[in-house]
RNA sequence: GGCGCGAUAGCAAAGCGGUUAUGCCGCGGCCUGCAAAGCCGUUUAGACCAGUUCGACUCUGGUUCGCGCCUCCA
């Protein structure tokens, strides 16, 4: 029994799909003017988790994350670059791609891009016109009127009579309520427009998200999901315009995952204290950015720093670790198992991944004690149902690339120190690290091997030593000597 | 001013009205030539004040502090 923390009731709520077996999900994605941040990593992960675990729990799902692809910011950033706006967006929605595919997450089965609806945005206005519920301003521009839409405020808790709007930004006069939303544009010089019954102009930004979830899903659909930030005025407007509209719920479900925080503080835009994703994936692994996003629960606020991500790391380590040089096979989970289930409960409790991850390090502890191959495939298996650990261990701890070169060269005296250090600064891919001898690695291996059964320990730990200080950390087992990068 | 969320050990982070969360770090032991990894054990908890209860980290009320939304924001 899948329990939803649905923002809506603010209680916890038994999951039950509209149409059975099925999941219909629609979740605000980005404004691709910029490279994407940690805070957008988060909402990728979050709903890849979610989704990944509707499947898992055999649910057909349909996922679609929008893609806003014109507004105020993309329209100035294209000017200011001098760029076309088709240009500027498909750049930065090429990046997205790559960096959630590094983040490990699996496409929504739809990603609508805004200036590809128009046509429904602009029915659905002349729909809200006709119904009383929006207004032709004089000023051109088409308004909704929030005071004709009884349940304003339900999903924020708002109340229109407390909001102080106008407090922080300059009221439009056009507007009859200072509240009210825009709807429709009209066309200023310079920007791009359409054509529609108010004269050429483009949609405002609550309108696509309306639009595109009751085409693509139906005007009611099971959940709908974004960051916590777009709760108000966005996901509350949402509402207004397709309830107003459809004469029918929107989302039975509304799912708002927390920020992720720089120094206890939101990260975003506007206070510059964002990180890229791409920024952070040259000092980290991707799967440990993805293991540091679930290793909280989803609504809990997530602060970054390099410290917890070297925590994560290490973590994430442990589990690899026990994960190394065994025969897993992907097969099929045995819900029965009692740690497959305590997984399964602590998912179906409104998706808490924290208590998930806990089940997989006891079971990396019953796979270091026993060595079970049975129980080296559930912590394998159980990992993949959250896009954890399905890489080699070995790719997993040594890194992936292969050497560059060898710094051995001919009759030189190996025992010098010859591996550079390598410095990392912005432009270093950190594939470059990676691209560290291994060859290399492998020859001292060797002569350590031969020092050690010399009983010549001074060498032998001196290579150690050496290694070490290259970030190779040396493991001796009774099956040989295996390494791994710190 | 309105509304909402949170406060758990050195750090991170969950569940739970009574029984080991979990991970990292620290300490002790085992293992090892020595390490590392692993295993075993272990030190650090529940902001503060009341109340309910046989019993509260867990429920209720209050206090303090922190964060967020009320503009664009994931």
């Amino acid at each position: 029994m899948l329990k939803i923390y649905n923002s809506l009731s603010r209680e916890k709520q038994t999951f039950t799909p509209i149409e059975a077996g099925k999941v219909r999900m629609y979740v605000c994605g980005m404004t691709v003017y910029d490279f994407c941040h940690l805070g957008h990593a988060r909402v990728m992960v979050v709903f890849d988790m979610v989704s990944r675990w509707f499947r898992t729990s055999n649910y057909d799902v349909t996922y679609v994350r929008n893609i806003t692809d014109i507004d105020d910011k993309i329209i100035k950033r294209a000017n200011e670059n001098g760029e076309s706006i088709g240009a500027l967006t498909q750049r930065f929605i090429d990046f997205m791609d790559e960096d959630s595919a590094k983040l490990g997450i699996i496409r929504p089965d739809i990603e609508p891009r805004a200036t590809t609806y128009i046509d429904d945005m602009i029915t659905m206005i002349s729909t809200l016109i006709e119904k009383g519920h929006a207004y032709l301003a004089s000023n051109g521009d088409v308004f909704y009127s929030v005071r004709s839409f009884a349940n304003y405020g339900k999903l924020s808790g708002k109340s229109l009579d407390d909001l102080r709007a106008g407090e922080r930004v300059e009221v439009d006069t056009h507007k009859k309520d200072v509240m009210d939303f825009v709807l429709w544009k009209a066309a200023k010089p310079n920007e791009p427009n359409w054509p529609s019954p108010w004269g050429n102009g483009r949609p405002g930004w609550h309108i696509e998200c309306s639009a595109m979830s009751a085409s693509l899903l139906s005007a009611h659909f099971d959940i709908h999901g974004g960051g916590q930030d777009l709760q108000f005025p966005h996901h509350e407007n949402e509402i207004a315009q397709s309830e107003a509209a459809h004469n029918c719920k929107m989302a039975n479900y509304w799912m708002h995952n927390g920020f992720v925080r720089v120094d206890d503080e939101k990260m975003s835009k506007s206070l510059g204290n964002f990180f890229t994703i791409r920024e952070v994936l040259k000092k980290y692994d991707a799967e440990v950015v993805r293991f540091f996003i679930l290793r909280a629960h989803y609504r809990s606020p997530l602060n970054y720093s390099d410290m917890h991500l070297d925590d994560a790391k290490a973590s994430l380590t442990r589990l690899y670790t026990a994960l190394r040089g065994r025969e897993v096979s992907t097969n099929i989970i045995d819900w029965n198992h009692p740690q497959a289930a305590r997984f399964k409960e602590a998912m179906d409790d409104d998706f808490n991944t924290p208590e998930a991850m806990a089940v997989l390090f006891d079971l990396a502890n019953e796979v270091n004690k026993t060595g079970a191959v049975k129980t080296a495939t559930l912590l394998k298996n159980l990992g993949g149902v959250v896009g954890l650990l399905q890489r080699d261990a070995d790719a997993f701890l040594q890194g992936e690339i292969i050497s560059i070169s060898s710094s051995i060269t001919e009759g030189a005296d190996i025992s010098v120190g010859h591996i550079e250090t390598l410095s990392i600064d912005d432009e270093t891919d950190v594939s470059l690290l990676y691209a560290r001898d291994m060859e290399t690695i492998d020859q001292l291996i060797d002569l350590r091997i031969e020092a050690k059964k010399a009983k010549n320990f001074v060498e032998a730990d001196r290579i150690r030593k050496e290694l070490a200080d290259s970030g190779i950390i040396l493991e001796d087992t009774p099956q040989g000597t295996t390494w791994r990068r710190t």
